[in-house]
RNA sequence: GGCCAGGUGGCAGAGUGGUCAUGCAGCGGCCUGCAAAGCCGUCUACGCCGGUUCGAUCCCGACCCUGGCCUCCA
C-alpha cells in the first residue's frame, strides 16, 4: 500500500483517497512571465511520475495544475518589453506547452488560469468577508485577518508569535497585522483589472489556487502539491483561505519537491544560476534529464551539474543496451516479472522511491543479460518488463538504436555506415592495423563500434562528456 | 534570531540494529584478432563526541557543518 510523507504532519500515512476511484489532485503550476528552468522541470517531471504511478496502481486520477497569468512580475515584465500582458502571458503559454512535451509529462486534465477565474476569487473573498476574516486596508487593499484563522501556521510548523518575532517580515501600515495578507490588490494606473465589491483591482496570489483548486475539485482535495519552496507563506495561506470561507478540510495530503541546486545554491531566477528548459533540451536528450531528475528522492535536493547529467546519461544507456535486440516474447509471462514487479511497487509504495525504484530496474537488467545467450525468451519476457516498469518514469521509450546513436554529432550515419563496411572488409582481409585505424577514426568523431556475432558492426555514440 | 530538512565509499544516491543497495569510475578474471558490451570477483562508507545494546551508519543526547523557509519563487 502506498504511504505519503505529508508536510502537514511531517511524516509517512497510508494513502487512503476520499474516493477510492478517483484521486484529487492539485499542484501549484508556474507564474508565465519568462520561461522555465529546471526547477520547474522537476517539478513537472515528479508531479508526471506521482500521476503516472497512481494510475498504474489502479487509481483514477483527476489532475488540475493551474496558470498564474496575473501579477506584479507578468506586468513588470510586460512592461518593460512593450508588450501586453496578455500578449506576454499568451506567448509565455506556448513556449511553456513547448518545453512540457519536450519534457515528455503528460499535460493535466485541467489546467486553469488565474484570469479564467477571477469571479470565483471574488466570490470565495466574499464568503470570507461576510464571515469577518477579511477587511479592508486604507490602501484599498483587502487582507486575510490571520489572528482569526486559530490554526493558522499547522502547515508549515510555524506560529504567530514566532513569525512575528522575525526580523525579516516588512511593516505595512496599512495591514493590521504585518502578517495579514491580500487577498485583492487594488489597481493602480494602467494595470489590468476588474471590478469587484472593493472596487477595481486584481487577485492576490494565494487566493487563485483556492478559487481554482475548488473550482475543479470536490473538498476535501486528496494531494495537493508543490515545491518546497511554496510551503510557507503560499500553502499555508491558502489553507487558511479555503478552511476559512468552507469551513470544511482543505487537503488531506501535502507533498513538497525539493529543489534543483547548483552547486550549494538553490537554482532561481532571482540568483541567475539558472538554466531553462529549452537549453537544457539542447544538450540532454529528455530521458536523460528525467533519469537525472528521478534519481533523486523528490524531497531532496539534486544538484544540476555537467558530471550529474553525465553520469545520467550513461546509467541510462546501460538499461538501453539490455533492451537492444531483444525482440518481442513468444507469449508474455507474469510470473517471470513477479519478484521484481514487487520490488518495484514496494520502492514507489514507499514515497515515491524512484532511486530505489531505479536499483530494481538496474538489477533486471543483470537478470537479462545473464539470460540472454541462454534463454532468449525469458531474456525478452524481462525485456518487456523492463519497459513496463520505466513507462512509470517516462523512460525507455525509444527504440534502443535510435537513443544510442541519437545524441547528435557532427557526422552521418551514411558516412559511419561506409566507414564500418569499410573497416569490415579489412577485418575479413584479416589487415587488422588498417581496421582499428577506422575504429579510432570513428571514436574521435564520438562513434564506438562494437563487433558483435553478427557480421555487421553495431555502432553508438558516445555523448562529448565520455571521453 | 525563529522554524524545517540533511550530513553515507572517488562521484551520484538508496537503505538497514548484526550477509548484498544500485549506477558511474577503479582493479582482477572470463569473453574478444584488438576493443566495446556483458558476466564473475573485488577495493575505498556511513560528520564529530558520548550513551543505550551482546552488537549501531541505523536508537538517544550534545557538538560541528550544510541547505531551505521566514520577501517573489517549482
Amino acid at each position: 500500500m502506498l504511504q505519503i510523507f505529508n508536510t502537514r504532519t511531517r511524516r509517512m500515512e497510508p494513502f487512503e483517497p476520499t474516493d477510492p476511484k478517483a484521486v484529487r489532485l492539485y499542484v501549484c503550476g508556474v507564474t508565465v512571465y519568462d520561461d522555465c528552468h529546471l526547477g520547474h522541470a522537476r517539478m513537472l517531471v515528479i508531479f508526471d511520475m506521482v500521476v503516472r504511478y497512481l494510475r498504474q496502481s489502479g487509481y483514477g486520477v483527476r489532475y488540475i495544475r493551474n496558470l498564474t497569468d496575473i501579477d506584479d512580475k507578468i506586468i513588470r515584465r510586460a512592461a518593460e518589453l512593450g508588450e501586453t500582458v496578455e500578449g506576454l502571458t499568451r506567448r509565455m503559454i506556448d513556449r511553456f506547452h513547448g518545453d512540457q512535451e519536450a519534457l515528455g509529462v503528460a499535460p493535466p486534465d485541467a489546467e486553469p488560469s488565474a484570469t479564467g477565474h477571477i469571479g470565483a476569487m471574488v466570490h470565495l473573498i466574499e464568503r470570507l468577508w461576510d464571515r469577518g476574516v477579511a477587511y479592508q486596508g486604507e490602501n484599498g487593499d483587502v487582507y486575510f485577518r490571520v489572528d482569526r484563522f486559530p490554526t493558522y501556521g499547522c502547515l508549515s510548523g510555524r506560529r504567530l508569535e514566532e513569525l512575528r518575532a522575525g526580523s525579516r517580515i516588512g511593516i505595512e501600515e496599512t495591514k493590521a497585522d504585518p502578517l495579514d495578507f491580500v487577498l485583492w490588490k487594488a489597481a493602480k494606473p494602467n494595470e489590468p483589472a476588474w471590478p469587484s465589491p472593493w472596487g477595481h483591482g486584481r487577485p492576490g496570489w494565494h487566493i487563485e489556487c483556492s478559487a481554482m483548486s475548488m473550482a475543479h475539485l470536490d473538498l476535501p482535495i486528496d494531494i495537493h502539491g508543490g515545491g518546497q519552496d511554496l510551503e510557507f507563506p503560499h500553502h499555508e495561506n491558502e489553507v487558511a483561505q479555503s478552511e476559512a470561507a468552507t469551513g470544511e478540510p482543505f487537503v488531506r495530503y501535502w507533498i513538497h519537491n525539493g529543489f534543483v541546486q547548483v552547486g550549494q545554491d538553490k537554482m532561481a531566477k532571482s540568483q541567475g544560476n539558472f538554466m531553462t528548459i529549452r537549453e537544457a533540451l539542447t544538450r540532454y536528450d529528455r530521458e536523460t534529464l528525467r533519469f537525472w531528475l528521478l534519481a533523486s528522492h523528490y524531497r531532496s535536493p539534486v544538484t544540476f551539474s555537467e558530471e550529474n547529467l553525465v553520469q545520467a546519461r550513461f546509467s541510462l544507456e546501460r538499461l538501453y543496451l539490455a533492451l537492444r535486440g531483444l525482440g518481442e516474447p513468444d507469449s508474455p509471462d507474469s510470473a517471470a516479472l513477479a519478484p521484481w514487479q514487487s520490488r518495484f511497487s514496494a520502492a514507489m509504495d514507499d514515497d515515491f522511491n524512484t532511486p530505489d525504484a531505479l536499483a530494481v530496474l538496474f538489477d533486471l537488467v543483470r537478470e537479462i543479460n545473464r539470460v540472454r545467450t541462454a534463454d532468449p525468451d525469458r531474456a525478452c519476457q524481462l525485456g518487456t518488463g523492463l519497459r513496463e516498469m520505466a513507462r512509470v518514469f517516462g523512460l525507455l521509450e525509444l527504440d534502443p538504436e535510435t537513443f544510442l546513436r541519437g545524441g547528435g554529432g557532427e557526422v552521418t550515419d551514411e558516412w559511419i555506415e561506409e566507414r564500418i563496411h569499410e573497416r569490415q572488409r579489412l577485418r575479413e582481409a584479416g589487415q587488422y592495423a588498417e581496421a582499428d585505424r577506422i575504429r579510432q577514426q570513428l571514436l574521435d568523431a564520438g562513434i564506438l563500434v562494437e563487433d558483435g556475432p553478427e557480421k555487421q558492426a553495431r555502432w553508438r555514440r558516445r555523448s562529448p562528456a565520455a571521453s
